[in-house]
DNA sequence: TAAGCTTATTGTATTATTTACACGAAGCTT
DNA sequence: AAGCTTCGTGTAAATAATACAATAAGCTTA
């Protein structure tokens, strides 16, 4: 029994990493800034990387979440894997690969992982190595490969994990929020406007979120009232 | 730039067959009954194999579709890529695999595809070679691996893609259907009990499902009406 | 041929969910 | 005090989901 080169297909792994910063729902993309055989490369991809030999697709997952923002212990959710012919047949693309791994790539299949992330929390933050930067939903460029894709998906799944456990929307807001921040967050999400009054019926059936007794400060008009998570009551 | 054994990912894809026959939803599967260094194998697995280097998966998944069933132009989707490392956890299921590939695998990557098959339509025998069988899903037994768990999303994929284009329900019946056969489908795909006076509501409700004036023949009470699919209406 | 058996077919009331829609309240500014 | 900006609220209608049981049709058999 020996390993020889019948079965050689090639594996990646690609990290959607969903953050909330201003009130905007942000994608973690890193620069690809190359210039291979004077070509250059000016767009962004999602972080990601081949596996190695024998390497556990999870653990590489973990592992790309891990250099890119520091975090170790955060739910890494694999939702797909993308394995389309078509997916690598951008001559640039492929260009691009060969030269990073030094490896001639016929089909490239990436495993996408999701995870929502807390921006700018102590222990996340960015490597500067990297030339990573966080992008809103919506205001994303054209990506590398299918990224914009698998993005898409991504998104698609983070609904799906809300309604079976919408304590993930904590990570995605200050522990106080206005009932405005979450509703923006939602219409982000589901990428459709929603009416003001349904949602705040919606939020009182909401037994996990509670109302506070504070306001906001330093607004120039009526104050909105603030919100937080009760974890205990999902 | 040269191919090296630096990434060296093993990769199968399996087809999760979903057919319909005597008013039960059937799952392809065929046998494992090896013998490897005198230990015995008599267990049921999903149609697959490992796909060869340079190998488009769609394609691969597409061979297996055709090799088992002759169908070669059947609508097939690819609904999940399965890489958890416990999945090759249980030695029988390394030694077995590796009997049969020649090959040391460490850990093995499945693409899992679905597709709807209509079963003993003219072009669509099973070919005798593989040992393959037709397994209700209401008796499927331990599997090989974890093709339970592939069965079981797959079964998750197949409502999906009825609700958005019900017109995959018409490959799992007869042309002329009664609103039972049609009930027992959803009660299997559902896995739940459907009330018959909803349900018949519903079938009105459905625009696609037309009465006929046809009756059952020859059973030994009421006769129930047949319906057709009518697939410009959807 | 009538009674009996088996399965098919049908409607109504209740509840929950979703959608649409507009105005007064609060608090700061000038 | 008047004006501006955003906050917060209720009601009605439509739609969808659920629960529930009696009669109809057609064959069988006494």
């Amino acid at each position: 029994m020996t390993n020889n080169n019948k079965y050689y297909p090639h594996l990646s792994v690609d990290c959607v990493l969903i953050g909330c910063e201003d009130d905007q729902l942000k994608i973690l993309l890193v620069e690809r800034t190359d210039v291979v055989s004077n070509e250059k490369y000016n767009d962004k991809k999602l972080p990601g990387r081949l596996i190695y030999m024998e390497e556990d697709i999870d653990e590489a997952a973990i592992s790309v979440l891990k250099e890119y923002t520091g975090i170790d212990n955060s739910y890494l959710k694999q939702f797909k894997c993308f394995g389309s012919p078509k997916r690598t047949s951008d001559p640039r693309d492929v260009r691009w690969l060969e030269n990073a791994v030094n490896l001639q790539i016929g089909r490239l299949v990436t495993v996408a992982y999701m995870s929502i992330v807390k921006i700018g929390a102590r222990s996340n933050k960015i490597d500067s190595k990297f030339k990573a930067s966080w992008v809103p939903l919506t205001k994303l460029p054209q990506l590398a490969f299918d990224h914009n894709l698998i993005i898409e998906e991504a998104i698609g799944e983070i609904r799906k994990l809300i309604e079976n456990d919408p304590i993930v929307l904590s990570d995605l807001l200050p522990t106080k929020f206005t009932a405005l921040q979450l509703r923006r967050l939602f219409e982000q999400i589901y990428n459709k406007e929603i009416d003001v009054r349904n949602f705040h019926k919606k939020i009182k059936s909401m037994k996990y979120i509670v109302e506070l007794d504070e306001k906001e400060e330093n607004v120039s008009h009526r104050a909105a009232r603030y919100y937080k998570f009760d974890k205990k009551k999902i």
